[in-house]
DNA sequence: GTCTATACAAAGATAGAC
DNA sequence: GTCTATCTTTGTATAGAC
């Protein structure tokens, strides 16, 4: 609203970071406790400003989950994206694990609030559900029967083969407390993991020669 | 409170009848919206019960909660319990496999009230984890790094194997929206699902001579 | 045992001073 | 842009009549 460029700016810069400390903050308090079990209070505490400060950002609770869930999706996808059906077919799938696994490592709170939106009955995303995960999965499944068809990769069924590989990745941030508890509180589970989904992999999508 | 036994019975009989449906209202409520998310309200109608009626039975929202959980871990490692170290290792694991996916199929509010629970930290059922899960697991696991150190099955992360057959498991309940939301309303994925499970899990396990 | 009415606390959102 | 104070709604729980 000021005249000169400069405090224009200032202020940009300013709005700049308060939005994404929110967001930053909002992040961990909706994927621990969900939508209507958090609280813009706590959200505020979190990001170290007051309620009436965030909502001058936000116009409402809601309002943030949004934010957060609008670009979720889009990053959620990429990995799935970069599979190539011009690729080696095997390589290619475990490369696809491998990055899905990396995304639960360092986005495990991502991971979380998708899974308590899904588990919840995925009211804000179902159009996400529709309209981008669906497509993609069309047609990378697609890819994959083609790949088992040429007898590139063992035969299974290619969709079966997607939710495994969500499920089997996703499983060490969504439920990381029950993995933390069964290993042990200072046991990295990701090297592990990594060598064990590769051998699973390798050892079910390995086209039987006999 | 009364003298005669028909009547004490009466009683008896409606409060188990009205204790059964509040929890089994609850079960639904709070597997689709969490804890916090719930409402003492959403619960009452789902089970056709006044509000205030409903904490005539059970003290406060989170008894009826409590007496959720606690019913909830006992089940839950049933299939588990039933793997028998002098089974044969191979169709052990398998029956286990559809031991657990059955109990996806007909629980699945039972296995996303878990779920829920374990994504916001399980600040209710970490002693639940301790006391019971960790021992039966690591007791099992033990079983299944005998039978690979004898050759049995081909050799993996015990632990790991366990884990992968939870998550491949309790991902056709836990994320039951999304998995029809790709394979269409009205498809019923468990059968694929099994054929699915049961082929990975022999690929993986089946030790290799050569 | 079940209801109406209500007390009480928590949480979302706004007003208005600075 | 940020705060204090406040309004309003919602939600947990209780009081007391029937």
């Amino acid at each position: 609203m000021t005249k000169t460029l400069g405090k224009t700016r200032d202020k940009t810069r300013i709005q700049r970071k308060n939005t994404a400390t929110i967001l930053e903050a909002a992040l961990d308090v909706f994927s621990t406790h969900g939508f209507r079990g958090s609280t813009v209070d706590q959200i505020g505490n979190a990001a170290g400003l007051s309620k009436p400060n965030l909502l001058y950002y936000f116009s409402s609770k809601e309002a943030i989950h949004n934010a957060l869930l609008s670009g979720l999706m889009d990053t959620w996808l990429d990995p799935l994206r970069a599979l190539d059906a011009q690729g080696d077919p095997l390589p290619e799938i475990l490369n696809y694990v491998c990055r899905k696994l990396k995304m639960s490592r360092e986005f495990p709170r991502e991971s979380r609030l998708f899974a308590n939106e899904i588990i919840q009955g995925a009211p804000r995303i179902m159009g996400a559900l529709d309209a981008e995960l669906r497509p993609l999965v069309d047609e990378k499944c697609a890819v994959i029967a083609g790949w088992i068809a040429a007898g590139k990769i063992a035969p299974v069924h290619p969709y079966h083969l997607m939710f495994s590989i969500w499920s089997l990745t996703q499983h060490y941030a969504d439920f990381d407390v029950q993995v933390h508890r069964i290993l042990g509180q200072d046991t990295d589970p990701y090297p592990e993991a990594e060598v064990y989904l590769e051998t699973l992999f390798t050892r079910m999508l390995t086209p039987q020669t006999i």
